[in-house]
DNA sequence: TATTATTGTCGTATTTTGAGACAATAATAA
DNA sequence: TTATTATTGTCTCAAAATACGACAATAATA
């Protein structure tokens, strides 16, 4: 980990979404022996494009690539910079050599969310961090700086962008039930929603296909999966 | 302009939308003795938010503040990384001290747009360009490096806004009428929009505040003013 | 006083959305 | 075998939003 590899004061974090137990839930690290919760982040190799240094983070936490990813915020305050925090975290890894010094600069954060299958994912922690793991946004830990704003400003993009794009089946797995689609959509809008007009509307849109039927072993009318092809 | 008065490697570059003739306009600026059109853009100070630092340069550049002004993108490839050309204008600026070294370095730039009325503008360039003038948006020069891109997502983030919280109102004076706020709209979206269908819509928002009436001394009836309040 | 151009507003048709209803059906209970 | 239960696919009707044309009102001019 050269200074000289990396951009400085160039910063990444990421809202990773997951959907489980009919919740929406977040990938959250905790740094080591410092109590502090954050999101994942990262940085930019000089010789590397914005986007692409993302996905590497990504891959790198969730093993996963081809994911849904979008930019949404810049955050650039001057009241983000606390180098006292980052040298806590260094300080607790007992990382305070010169090669980390410039980790203490101010940085601006490229805020991204990703919307993932919760069931293809491991998460993983990196150096500085001891666990990364999924909580529901209702259940958040107290977030360092101002991840608590970029996960707001995340949920926020997310609903304008679900009602725009319906990009909501990318919370699930491959094949998929219209109901559970539908309730991807309540947790995120944190509504209900009427099945037979949201049943229209994803279908009218013609980017679902219809695969075989799906026998729960309950005692009802099995339902059709659905795959989602573009 | 001491290199350690700014951050490094960081920029903005900024999509100024301006309303006249009956066409939708940008602010683009020329070089001094290179022929090369870029966005206005500048860089943040070590101590300033990079919201201020945008206000900063939109002041400079317009004379104007308390702007709506919005960020919609963060540009980082590493394909807009062109030191030759930012080296061709400090030499055409002979500006090829040791204190402007750091220009050469590559930059993410942060996108933003501005609508402004056009008539309170007068267009200062800055100090490595000639000019800053207006350019209708379906006759722009040829930009530099990634600047097409920019501004075409600048565009595309606009309509998707228009739509959404409809800030049409922010490209004209104080006191309007609905035609000219339907013409601003059209020029927009680049398309014709039914009259009693748009003044139904605008005035059932409630935004607007209905004025005098403006003769304008044409032989035909007198629209209202209205006047933009929140 | 008639004409012209544009405005404010309305009525109707069309489209989209909201909400409930009903038959179909997979598993279980009787 | 048959009735019961829970959920699904689909439909219909109502309500709301939108598209489109029409008409009277009116400011200036002929």
């Amino acid at each position: 980990m050269k200074e000289s590899a990396f951009l400085r004061q160039i910063a990444y974090d990421s809202v990773i979404f997951g959907f489980s137990g009919e919740r929406l839930k977040i990938l959250i690290m905790k740094y080591h022996n410092t109590g502090l919760f954050a999101l994942p982040g990262g940085f930019m190799q000089r010789d590397e494009s914005l986007n692409d240094a993302v996905r590497r983070g990504l891959k790198e936490r969730t093993g996963l690539e081809n994911i849904y990813l979008e930019q949404f915020y810049t955050f650039g305050d001057v009241a983000r910079y606390k180098p006292e925090i980052m040298q806590t975290i260094l300080e607790a890894n007992e990382h305070n050599s010169e090669s980390y010094q410039w980790l203490l600069d101010r940085f601006i954060s490229v805020a991204y969310y990703a919307l993932i299958n919760y069931n293809d994912v491991v998460p993983m922690p990196d150096a500085l961090s001891d666990s990364c793991d999924w909580y529901s946004m209702d259940e958040l830990p107290n977030l360092m700086l101002d991840h608590a704003e970029i996960v707001a400003k995340a949920l926020q993009t997310l609903r304008e962008n679900l009602e725009k794009k319906l990009v909501g089946m990318n919370l699930l797995p491959p094949l998929f039930t219209l109901t559970e689609l539908q309730k991807v959509y309540e947790a995120i809008l944190d509504e209900k929603l009427h099945r037979g007009t949201f049943q229209r509307k994803i279908l009218g849109l013609g980017l679902l296909q219809r695969q075989e039927k799906y026998f729960s072993g309950k005692a009802h009318k099995a339902p059709y999966l659905y795959s989602f092809e573009m």
